[in-house]
RNA sequence: GCUGCUGUAGCUCAGAGGUAGAGCACUCCCUUGGUAAGGGAGAGGUCGAGAGUUCAAUUCUCUCCAGCAGCACCA
């Protein structure tokens, strides 16, 4: 028999049989080694114990010290341990893929009954005793023949799908722990025995797609998550519940800022206070606009299809897009005037983009390439016909307002405009607190138009100025737009779920369509090429991040309500609308309160509405001409002199770009 | 759009085949109180919409609408 040599961590070397497995390994260095053991790495591979070592590698044992094995390992293993609870319960149910996720795994089910809430108990339970049984793992590799005809007897037509699916020349290999039965590539824990039966949940069902296609069958997915021990699980527990109290929906109803109703789904009613955060916002994006270089447009909402099928969006979008028809034959008639007639119905839909009327204003007269880079933006307000699934507070709207500008440039400028795009955006991001953010970089998909020469030139633009500004990224290989590359950028929100916001895009297809055209320096008519670039994204989507990030607390200068002064005694009345008064000649949104209510309601009452700050005034501060403050969050309370509270307030109220 | 769940007062929720209840919020009164809920009284609901079963439906059934979770989608 040939002999391996395995190093260990430590760096010594031990010679060992060809063929040896991990477990074995372990139990030659220890017993109690070789209890713990659930898997070991062998040359960086995470590799069941059970698997023989067949050449010189390194290897290290895992236990359950070993966080990202064990996590692996239990989270695989549980997916397992609940289809088999799930089969014991309901012999008919077919079994299909269950794969680990971030914080658990989830199983997709095929059987005709739903799974209820309550049978996620009973699931649970189930589980519990296939833990507590310490059933041996134990696994064989067999021929794609053999496992075809398994699945095919046992009325498993998943598996056998997942049979056909397996690679050439990769291993099949056959699972089971108990009696039961599973197609798993591994690895895998010893016995059951070794999962954590407390630091488990299954948190629900819901509907899932076998191989995530439309046109097969809808399966029910059962998730769970699953930590090392149960101290791990609660906390993960209540960081849901910490982020369940962050959510934009609740929030914006607690704060008043906006509300939903049925009659406009997908649609926003902006009340006061979240208006006043859109408008801040926006002011400030105009502002950097100007300064970015930008010339702000506005074009109209309510456009003729001949456009639409001009720019190509009536043939792809035509199911998404709010379509207003409109009989011109009406023009000037009562309401009550007859049938429409057909003939003289118009057909518009409401803008789902500004690009196609972008380049409307471009072609108006004639352009230079003296004039461009050519940078228009606008605040466009747009109208998209979401499925309702996708809908989700104000994060994933159908009516919604982007930062939207279009860049008309030449070819060679396509680089520098890109590196002075994420200059402008990281500036911008920066300033309104989000210093980390993640840019996807995702380039030419299967079905696309144009040369392999242009694609090669403009994902190498958009590579270098990448680099050029030092940012990270990762590819996104296949992932862009049919006319060209792009750039995402993504922020995540309160519980990790990740939303694109900014993006920047090379269009040389829309400048085509449309027929924009500039004269080049020896006078020939040349196309352009059109950066479609956003910033925050949707003003509703962005705003819905930064209310869950800060939970309500916005920064100073964005809080809808930056300042209430509470009076103590109703003597105080005067001087509470002196000091407001004075903070509003310097800019601050300051209200006051002079209710018939304790000083402890209105603090609780005013902290829970989250604003920043509250100046208690009562006889003493009335006398002095001071005010004590009070900043959200903190108990601590400071006497301040009214020309003090108000220069700094005032400070505080200005824009991160104004300071 | 798909699967499942949900829809009762402004908000959070209870309730039952015999036409509704709590807390908070709201209005009024008492209280002028020093930093996270002072006391009392009052008002407030076509029980998401429509149809069906029934002597009787907010409750049971169906259809639709909207929301939630996930899937799919996201120019």
């Amino acid at each position: 028999m040939a002999q391996i040599s395995l190093t260990f961590p430590d760096g010594n070397a031990r010679e060992f049989e060809a063929g040896v497995t991990p477990a074995e390994v372990a139990a030659s260095i220890s017993k109690s080694l070789s209890k713990k053991a659930i898997s070991a790495q062998v040359d960086g591979a995470h590799w069941d114990l059970a698997w023989p070592i067949t050449a010189d590698a390194q290897i290290a044992i895992n236990t359950m010290q070993d966080e990202d094995a064990a996590l692996e390992l239990i989270r695989h293993d549980l997916a397992h341990v609940m289809a088999r609870a799930v089969q014991e319960i309901w012999p008919d149910t077919k079994v299909t893929i269950g794969p680990v996720t971030e914080n658990g795994w989830f199983y997709d089910f095929d059987r005709a009954e739903p799974f209820t809430p309550e049978d996620l108990g009973q699931i649970e339970a189930k589980m519990k005793d296939i833990i507590n049984a310490r059933d041996e793992v134990r696994t064989e590799v067999w021929d794609r023949a053999r496992a075809r005809k398994f699945y095919e007897d046992s009325g498993e037509p998943y598996k056998v799908e997942l049979v056909d699916r397996i690679p050439e020349g990769a291993d099949i290999r056959m699972y089971w722990h108990g009696d039961w039965q599973d197609l798993c590539r591994g690895p895998h824990l010893q016995h059951t025995g070794q999962l954590p039966a407390d630091a488990f949940k299954l948190m629900g069902v819901s509907g899932a797609y076998w191989f995530g296609d439309v046109k097969r069958p809808m399966l029910q997915r059962i998730q769970g998550v699953a930590f090392r021990n149960r101290d791990d699980l609660k906390k993960y527990l209540n960081f849901l519940e910490e982020a369940a109290k962050r959510d934009h929906r609740k929030l914006g109803r607690e704060m008043d800022l906006f509300h939903m109703q049925e009659e406009a789904p997908g649609q926003v009613f902006w009340h006061p206070n979240g208006w006043t955060i859109y408008t801040t916002l926006q002011d400030y994006m105009r502002r950097k606009q100007r300064a970015g270089g930008y010339n702000e447009i506005n074009t109209p909402q309510v456009v003729d299809r001949k456009l639409w099928e001009a720019s190509g969006h009536w043939d792809k979008y035509q199911h998404h897009m709010f379509i207003v028809e409109v009989d011109e034959s009406r023009d000037g008639e009562d309401d009550d005037a007859g049938v429409k007639n057909k003939d003289q119905t118009r057909i518009n839909a409401l803008k789902p983009m500004n690009c196609p009327c972008h380049v409307q204003v471009f072609n108006q007269g004639l352009k230079s390439y003296r004039d461009l880079p050519l940078r228009l933006a606008e605040f466009g307000s747009c109208a998209r016909f979401e499925p309702s699934g996708a809908l989700h507070g104000i994060m994933r709207v159908r009516g919604f307002t982007q930062d939207d500008a279009h860049i008309f440039c030449t070819e060679a400028q396509i680089q520098e405009e890109c590196a002075r795009f994420i200059d402008f955006l990281a500036d911008i991001y920066r300033e309104l607190g989000f210093p980390e953010f993640e840019i996807k970089f995702a380039t030419r998909p299967e079905k696309r138009v144009g040369t392999e020469e242009a694609w090669d030139y403009v994902e190498g633009a958009l590579e270098n100025a990448i680099k050029a500004v030092g940012r990270d990224y990762t590819l996104e290989p296949g992932d862009g737009a049919f006319y060209g590359p792009k750039l995402d950028f993504y922020l995540t929100d309160a519980i990790g779920r990740v939303w694109q916001c900014g993006t920047f895009q090379v269009d040389p297809n829309l400048p085509e369509r449309l027929d924009a055209s500039y004269v080049d320096a020896s006078g020939e008519r040349k196309r352009p090429f059109m950066l479609h670039r956003a910033t925050l994204g949707s003003f509703e989507r962005f705003i819905g991040i930064l209310i869950e990030e800060h939970a309500g607390k916005l920064p100073f200068w964005l809080a809808p309500r930056q300042v209430v002064v509470a009076a103590i005694t109703s003597e105080a009345d005067d001087y509470v609308h002196e000091v407001v008064a004075a903070l509003k000649a310097q800019g601050v949104r300051a209200e006051a309160d002079v209710r018939n209510e304790k000083i402890n309601y209105k603090v609780r009452e005013h902290s829970v509405g989250k604003v920043p700050v509250i100046l208690a005034v009562g006889h003493r501060e009335v006398e002095e001409r001071t005010v004590t403050v009070r900043r959200l969050g903190e108990k601590q309370t400071q006497v301040v002199t009214l020309d003090d509270v108000v220069g700094q307030l005032a400070l505080e109220a200005t824009p991160p770009d104004l300071r």
